[in-house]
DNA sequence: TCCAGCATACCAACCGGTCTGTTTCACTAT
DNA sequence: ATAGTGAAACAGACCGGTTGGTATGCTGGA
């Protein structure tokens, strides 16, 4: 694998676990295995333009990665209930999430330049539009499949953030269970 | 006021607004209108100590606002509601939510302290409990008012995220239209 | 006079970023 | 085949500014 796609892969993993500016540079170096020279080569907006690059980057795998597990799945329950799976499992094995979220990063949004808030809201709209495309297979209206998508992302990004606050996958796993009887109604 | 519980005050909206790292102690400083000294006379174990005491403060006014709202309101239902709409309030307003969340400190949980992180724990733990009880109330049992408090706050937190993302007020307004339809069904 | 409650000057460490080399290597003219 | 060349891909010293933190000085009230 080529430097640049290293550098890329690597940072988009740290910046997803720990946000932007608690990230430091140098350890993002040492991480990545490069130096200065190699990251101002590749990215001459140094640490930011790393991080829409990242975005970038994220914006293709995330959607390929939801993708594939929709795909698979039966209905828009299945399909999130297995996300969440993914997430529980990086989240036991590693302690940490790296996959499926970014919520680290859009929390420190405010002090991002415009084009990586941007990036962010790009990321949003695509893991909601995925969600509102199986909806509407699953035959929801057009209205509905937009809120229900929306509250079933929110949802699951605050079961994450209530997952790193308790240092524990049990609330992910309580919205798991809970997602398929609020399906039912709607 | 004295100086200590107005560096307190402030110092818990520029936490709750924009994370723990991400706000400089000069500008902590200057925000409170005080200098080191007076910052290390109070809490000599410096920022970290003055966020610890932040969350603590925290944990009483959070509970005393929410607790507020919820005694006003006819169910939980109506008091998700309720709270959703002073963030909104907060929201169009100032353009940031400095009540009612702290997940920009959450998100960096994993360097902090072990004595923040607890008191982290112990936030949501609160707020979660606030919401079971009035659950309770309406009739719902244990194990129900458990598991629906937690997707409560999961979805207010999440919405809030994806309100920071897209800049807009309106995923949390269509999160506070979901949830009565959703409390039906429980 | 004594001490809490500050203010101020200062510090080393670190930050992201720039700069100036150096190596690697495809390509080419001889 | 080989020496020459220029650009890409780094390496690492260095920079000014900022960081959180400390040590000391001052000051008004008990």
């Amino acid at each position: 694998m080529d430097t640049k796609t290293r550098m890329i892969e690597t940072a988009t993993k740290l910046f997803q676990q720990r946000g932007y500016k608690a990230v430091g540079l140098n350890e993002l170096l040492q991480a990545c295995g490069i130096t200065k020279g190699a990251l101002y080569h590749h990215f001459p907006g140094g640490k930011e333009e790393l991080l829409i690059a990242c975005l970038h980057s994220l914006n293709e795998t995330l959607t390929r990665d939801i993708e594939l597990v929709f795909n698979c799945a039966s209905s828009t329950e299945d399909a999130a209930r297995a996300v969440i799976g993914e997430m529980i499992k990086d989240l036991d094995r590693n302690g940490t999430i790296a996959g499926y979220t970014f919520s680290s990063i859009v929390s420190e949004m405010s002090l991002l330049s415009e084009p990586a808030r941007d990036a962010c809201r790009a990321l949003y709209e695509k893991i909601q539009s995925i969600y509102r495309a199986k909806l509407l297979e699953d035959g929801f209206s057009s209205d509905r499949a937009t809120s229900v998508s929306l509250f079933l992302t929110a949802s699951i990004e605050g079961g994450l953030l209530l997952c790193r606050a308790q240092n524990s996958s049990i609330p992910l796993q309580t919205i798991s269970n809970v997602i398929p009887e609020l399906m039912k109604e709607f």
